[in-house]
RNA sequence: GGGCGAUUAGCUCAGUUGGCUAGAGCAUCUCGUUUACACCGAGAGGGUCAGGGGUUCGAGUCCCUUAUCGCCCACCA
């Protein structure tokens, strides 16, 4: 390596870390230096960054984790590989419709027509007070307009904040997942997906959440502690009656059989008879299933259409009938059309029946006890349990079983062979940390249905689709009409399909509109597609083109949380697989949590958020970068504040003395770098060139700190080709630390005598040190690396290994006698500077020679007056008198 | 119930394929220094590597086991 010609510049007289964000912002911006170069014969590396949910606020663990995927990006930038870095945000969804149903008072209607230049009455936090007012009814279309002003409002915070951290994006590169281009690919998408048999409709009982009514899918699903009762019922056999367990009482109503497993000797004499169901006098068939599990409860079930899964498996298996009477709006459904339904025939049943609708779960419970338990056929006490329940994971109640048609996508739940397909992908996955893999195989192991798709909600990409009509005006669902790929994204609500005309729709021998919207997952699934310009027709909202998907994908690396692997993840894998059989990506870098003081993990529904910007402005960039690069991917990391009671209430980090430990040694790091540029740069920078040329480096001493030098840049980006950023930083930094405390205090006075291996040797160090720090604290290296060159740092190459002779250890030699004798001053409490006599030092003849020939170094830095004695013996030994001070 | 991870100094964590007297930073204590840096430097104390077995010449590291913590999945009778 031989670099010189370097101008330096004017250096600071104090150097500081406070407030150098901005102009180095603007200057990046200017000179494009984190921009992706479609035109580049480079090697690209693409990555498909995580789009943040524009409606939530940017937390510490946000911050973390995006700076992880940072570095990766700035040492690849230096590697020389032409970096696709874009940025994604996600307003697609239900926590964006809620905002802006809040912010502007309004809410969607299917039947509202569209309205140009809508200007809702409303705008700000004033909901609240508008509590009684209604919400005011808009197009969906309207809708879609007011999300994408709020999110663009977002979207420049959450910029800024991104900036300043300094994460290298190229915002050039920008999308949202409701914008035209994602809600394209979305759609056509799915219409390939339709073509080929993988995206399905179905009538069938699913999942469902009262509260949103909407069904949910099974990635969407939290197992949480839910307080009930078992009540024991007893059913008529005859006899002395056949004891059942429930914790729902309510559901008795939709019984349709009782269950017991076939080996189960209790109840075999019961097995293909029937007996009639308290209260309602039901009669109903007792049968043997599998899934009956023995120790449970009495060994016996009730299945009801439907309580929980295993009822739907029942239900499919044995044949039953469908009684269902669980509304969408999580009410009892007893009268339908004026009629009460027809499976009971009991006087007093019906009365019960009756009383029943329109009443929810709760209320539907404390009727059946009352009654029960006035009947007689409540036996024994009520016992509390708490047990796991199925929520939807945004939801409060638990989720209910209802029938409904809803939209599939085939995802291994169902067909063997794609499981297969799919696990096999995941192996071909490289996961970063490995063990995250176990969460993928896990998950795709574990499918039980196909990806449930479609959502009875009225924000998001709309399912391209139209239905006939038949003559008797009945929607035909099985006569799908779609468009043509060229002509979306459409709104089939507000589109016309070809050859119908408006006055059609919703007539007989019409068409009509699938109403319901994709779930957000179904285009978040698609970010490596959106991103990289999958979309031949695109001429809208795309910064990328379809000449660089070709480039682009498959991509480098997908970051994300460990969170999301059964949703984003898998779903991406999917979608990537149906469409192209490939994997869109060669790695997954998961990251870890950030975990509040009490290590608990940090969301915003617990309350413990900390924001980010306070601890930028308090520490800079450089060293919030530091804390977040000390821990590794996947590694959980305990964000310690020091100083204060980690409570809900102090703990956003808004009072002074709090001090968030590993940002303050950042900060320390980032001065430090500053400090010791400046330093070597006002010896060395005497002449207008530096001069980097490795034979000048003529001095032992200085070749063993080049030899250190090169041996720190090997193993740290060793380190980091292995994604170990917090590793590499490690190395990095010791040698630093090691650089600046022992060789500059050993070399200084060499070095202020014009010693041309001296400096040349500092220069050597510092440039390849400000690289290495690069990727880690991109303004204080770009401010040294300013001092002394042209252009950004960032734009430089990775250090390589230096072309070096075998040096000698000279350096650590040194630093092994420097230290007792530093010992000897401190030991009797003197300054460093008091002179030091008769030395003696024993180590092996071969240290000796070493050690003579640069111990002029040791002399000068210890204040050594006389010679220093050597004697030869392999155990090292250092002694020597301290001169007496006047 | 199935799986994954963690457990090393008061705190936060390193410790790569088994090979040192087990390391670093912060905190604590002692001392020093102000022409690179007080957003500094030098030094000290502090650990039965969660417990118990085993393999090995040798175990923080490999195997078994127990305990505690965290997470994922299953669990609604």
């Amino acid at each position: 390596m031989s670099k010189s010609n370097k101008i330096v510049k004017s250096l600071p007289k104090k150097v500081t870390v406070d407030g150098i964000e901005q102009d180095i912002l603007n200057e990046w911006e200017k000179l494009g230096v984190y921009d992706y170069d479609s035109k580049s014969n480079k090697p690209i590396y693409s990555i498909d960054t995580p789009p943040p949910t524009v409606s939530g606020s940017l937390h510490v663990g946000h911050v973390f984790s995006y700076t992880h995927t940072d570095l990766i990006a700035r040492y690849k930038r230096m590697c020389g590989f032409n970096v696709f870095y874009p940025m994604g945000f996600d307003d697609n969804g239900l926590p964006t419709e809620r905002r802006v149903q809040n912010y502007f008072w309004v809410r969607p209607d299917l039947s509202a027509s569209y309205i140009e230049n809508y200007k809702p009455k409303y705008q700000g936090t004033d909901g609240l007070k508008l509590k009684n007012n209604e919400q005011d009814p808009i197009s969906r279309q309207n809708f879609i307009e007011l999300c994408n002003q709020l999110s663009s409002e977002d979207e420049n915070k959450f910029k800024e904040l991104w900036q300043r951290l300094g994460i290298s994006v190229d915002w050039n590169q920008t999308y949202q997942t409701i914008n035209n281009r994602s809600r394209r690919i979305a759609q056509k998408m799915f219409l390939r997906n339709l073509s080929r048999g993988e995206a399905y409709q179905k009538d069938a009982p699913g999942l469902w959440d009262v509260t949103f009514q909407t069904a949910v899918a099974q990635a969407e699903l939290e197992a949480r502690e839910y307080p009930g009762n078992y009540h024991a019922l007893k059913f008529d056999d005859g006899k002395d009656g056949v004891i059942i367990e429930t914790t729902r009482p309510e559901l008795l109503i939709s019984c349709v059989a009782l269950i017991a497993h076939p080996d189960d000797k209790r109840y075999q004499h019961l097995f293909g008879k029937t007996v009639k169901s308290p209260i309602f006098k039901v009669e109903v068939p007792v049968l043997a299933h599998n899934a009956a599990e023995m120790d449970k409860g009495a060994g016996i079930a009730m299945c009801c259409t439907f309580g929980d899964q295993t009822d739907i498996e029942w239900w499919r298996d044995l044949n039953l009938p469908m009684r269902s009477v669980m509304g969408k709006n999580g009410r009892l459904q007893t009268i339908i059309d004026g009629n009460l339904i027809d499976w009971i025939s009991d006087n007093s049943g019906k009365s019960i029946a009756e009383e029943l609708n329109g009443k929810t779960a709760f209320s539907a419970r404390e009727i059946m006890v009352k009654s029960l338990q006035e009947s007689g056929d409540l036996i024994g006490e009520i016992k509390p349990t708490t047990r796991m329940t199925n929520f939807y994971e945004k939801g409060d109640k638990p989720l209910e079983i209802v029938a409904s048609r809803q939209w599939y996508i085939s995802n291994g739940g169902k067909d063997e062979k794609l499981n297969q397909d799919l696990l096999q992908l995941g192996e071909d996955l490289d996961f970063i940390p490995e063990h995250m893999r176990q969460r993928y195989r896990n998950w795709v192991e574990g499918l039980n249905n196909d990806w449930l798709i479609s959502r009875q909600r009225f924000f998001g990409v709309a399912f391209p689709i139209w239905y006939k009509v038949d003559e008797n005006g009945n929607v035909n669902y099985n006569e799908v009409i779609v468009p043509d790929e060229s002509i979306l994204p459409i709104d089939p609500v507000t589109d016309v399909p070809a050859g119908f005309e408006e006055s059609q729709r919703d007539q007989p021998n019409g068409f009509s509109a699938e109403k319901d919207v994709m779930d957000t997952w179904a285009t978040s699934s698609l970010t490596p597609q959106i991103a990289c310009g999958f979309d031949e027709n695109d001429t809208v909202d795309g910064a990328t083109t379809n000449d660089d998907w070709e480039k682009l994908y498959p991509m480098s690396l997908r970051p994300q949380g460990q969170d999301i692997i059964r949703t984003w993840l898998f779903s991406t894998v999917v979608r990537s697989w149906l469409e192209e059989k490939k994997l869109p990506w060669a790695k997954a870098a998961l990251s870890g949590w950030i975990l509040d003081p009490d290590h608990k993990k940090m969301s915003k529904s617990k309350g413990n958020v900390s924001t980010p910007m306070p601890f930028i402005e308090k520490y800079g960039a450089d060293a919030v970068r530091y804390w977040a690069a000390s821990a590794k991917l996947g590694m959980d990391a305990t964000f310690k504040i020091d100083n204060m009671n980690p409570t809900k209430e102090t703990f956003p980090g808004n009072n002074n003395q709090a001090e968030v430990y590993q940002m303050k040694v950042g900060r320390k790091v980032s001065m430090k770098l500053l400090n010791a540029t400046k330093f070597a740069l006002s010896i060395v920078g005497e002449e207008s060139t530096l001069d980097l040329d490795l034979d000048s480096v003529t001095n032992n001493l200085d070749q063993s700190i080049l030899g250190k030098l090169n041996e720190t840049i090997i193993s740290a980006t060793d380190r980091f080709e292995k994604y170990d950023h917090a590793g590499a930083l490690e190395i990095i930094e010791h040698f630093f630390w090691n650089f600046c405390d022992n060789y500059v205090e050993l070399v200084k006075v060499r070095a202020y005598s014009n010693d041309k291996s001296a400096k040349t040797a500092l220069a050597i160090v510092l440039d390849n040190l400000i690289r290495l720090f690069a990727p880690f604290m991109p303004y204080a290296a770009e401010v040294c690396w300013g001092w002394f060159n042209d252009g950004s740092v960032h734009n430089e190459s990775w250090p390589t290994k230096l072309k070096l002779e075998e040096t000698s250890n000279a350096f650590d030699l040194v630093n092994s006698i420097l230290e007792p004798l530093r010992k000897i001053k401190g030991d009797a409490k003197v300054s460093p500077k008091t002179p030091l006599k008769n030395v003696k030092i024993s180590l092996s003849s071969d240290s000796i020679d070493i050690l003579k020939v640069v111990q002029q170094d040791v002399i000068n830095s210890c204040n050594i007056q006389g010679d220093i004695e050597y004697i030869e013996n392999d155990e090292l030994a250092v002694c020597g008198e301290l001169v007496q001070q006047d």
